[in-house]
DNA sequence: CGTATTTGCGGTAGCGCAAATACGGTGCTCTACT
């Protein structure tokens, strides 16, 4: 077997391994399974881009964003790499099919779960004996899988009756109870686990509790005016990500929005022109941020309770990958958890679904008419036809009240770590089941932090001479919300 | 469930208020229609 350190040399032009990247590239080599939990922006993808140039078998990534695959497919590509094809949606019927009969050509393959759906796929993939199987962002299973995209679930229903071959699972961050359902729906025994430490030294973690919602634009504007960016907002709505935006921009900030309601073209364009230091602050909501590799974003403002620890540790992940100091604030009003309720739980399937799903099966017909009838919504009807095609319809009604809980307790668990009074970074430590090793300076807001020492002040002619044309803030205040 | 916007009401019209209504996140794929 080639020396590993060569390989990387020669593929990467990399001389020495990261943190954990070895260890879980021999445990790979070995066949077995693997968990990886490494930060982000430590080279996680090249756990799986190194063994692919060990073993002479294809490697098949599942990437949850299409946007993820064309960004891997183009790193690759620019390490020289040709052997290498996104399989989803964006291929013409005929490429498609080419594609599948001659998978064995290809070195790396990213797909998506649904995908995995296709019947074609499944017969090639079931010839492909893929040497490898990959799970890129792998908390998805736990984070949407079970009320979402429940094509999570199923990644291994198709693998089961081959030859099963080793999985790797890929994540930044995954409390106990992720790694637990990663392992438990990927049917892994005895997987090597790499799990590092989820602290982040550089972050400091701010709370700004407030009378009334409508103090936080203000507030945020007036914080933005006297700190320095580049900095994101996560918003609770696409209406706001716009209404922030124009308040920054007519304030002379180079701002922009971003929510899943607006063209791919305009998401990739103004995530672009953030990476490229073009815009100061992104407001958006939490569909920014999977596979933006910035590493000097200094502030992350959250105007409201993100729904999950595990959501609020990935979105203020985002700040300081550069290892300088970056801050992150949390704006709170009594009662903020109720909006965040009620926006989880909305989509979830309720008791008279399961018995009119019921009913219209009963009747030989298809119950996607409830669909038709508009008594459910896309996301709430595939997630109840999975539970129903899996469950009996008693344990349906069980299963769908447990997620509903589940969601709100997590949302419980969220606001408790924000009016706690405890130390924030030790509470997102414990949540992660980890303990703290050295508490730094500026840590939080319970411990007490300054801005001033955390950021540079801004100097005003650095950007109050900018003004955006009207263009520019009609098109903030036009696309389609 | 809470907030922001629209509608409704009184009553020589216009406007101010209260009540009613609308709205709220994350992504894939396929197919039929424009």
């Amino acid at each position: 077997m080639a020396n590993l350190e060569q390989l990387l040399e020669q593929h990467f032009g990399y001389s020495t391994f990261r943190p954990g990247q070895k260890e879980v590239i021999e445990a790979i080599i070995e066949k077995r399974d693997v968990v990886a939990l490494l930060p982000t922006g430590m080279g996680k993808s090249l756990c799986y881009q190194l063994p692919g140039y060990v073993f002479n078998r294809p490697v098949l990534i599942i990437s949850p964003l299409l946007s993820l695959m064309q960004d891997q497919v183009e790193q690759l590509k620019r390490f020289g790499e040709k052997r290498v094809i996104a399989l989803n949606s964006f291929l013409q019927m005929s490429e498609k099919r080419n594609v599948l009969q001659h998978l064995g050509q290809y070195r790396f393959i990213f797909t998506s779960p649904e995908m995995l759906k296709n019947s074609q796929v499944q017969a090639a993939f079931r010839q492909a004996q893929f040497a490898l199987v990959v799970v890129d962002e792998a908390h998805c299973i736990s984070q949407w899988g079970f009320d979402f995209r429940p094509d999570y679930l199923k990644i291994t229903d198709w693998m089961d009756a081959v030859n099963r071959p080793p999985i790797l699972a890929l994540s930044a961050t995954a409390t106990e109870a992720v790694v637990k359902d990663i392992k438990a729906y990927l049917h892994m025994s005895q997987p090597f686990e790499y799990i590092h430490s989820v602290d982040r030294v550089n972050l400091h973690y701010d709370v700004v509790q407030l009378e009334k919602p409508i103090e936080k634009a203000p507030w945020i504007l007036a914080h933005v005016l006297k700190t320095h960016g580049p900095g994101i907002v996560y918003t609770q709505s696409r209406k706001k990500t716009a209404i922030y935006t124009e308040r920054l921009l007519s304030n002379g900030i180079r701002a922009a929005a971003y929510h899943a309601g607006m063209e791919a073209e305009d998401r990739q364009f103004i995530q672009q022109q953030f990476l490229a230091g073009q815009l100061e602050w992104i407001c958006a909501t939490n569909a920014f941020g999977m596979g933006v590799h910035k590493d000097n974003v200094r502030q992350i403002i959250h105007d409201h309770i993100p729904s999950t620890v595990a959501n609020y540790m990935q979105e203020v992940g985002r700040a300081g990958r550069d290892g300088q100091d970056a801050l992150s604030i949390l704006l709170y009003v009594q009662k903020d958890e109720d909006m965040t309720k009620f926006i989880i739980t909305e989509d979830i399937p309720q008791e008279r679904h399961v018995e009119q799903y019921l009913e219209y099966t009963g009747r030989e017909e298809n119950p996607a008419v409830m669909l038709d009838m508009h008594q459910i919504s896309e996301t709430g009807f595939r997630v109840l036809s999975y539970w129903m095609q899996r469950l009996a319809p008693q344990e349906v009604q069980q299963k769908l009240v447990d997620i509903r809980l589940s969601k709100v307790s997590q949302v419980d668990e969220m606001k408790t770590m924000v009016t706690a009074q405890k130390c924030i970074r030790e509470q997102l430590l414990h949540y992660f089941g980890q303990s703290l090793n050295e508490k730094p300076n500026q840590c939080c807001h319970y411990c007490g932090i300054e801005y001033g020492v955390i950021l540079k002040e801004r100097e005003h002619l650095e950007t109050l001479g900018y003004m955006p044309s009207w263009g520019e803030r009609l098109s903030v205040l036009l696309p389609n919300i």
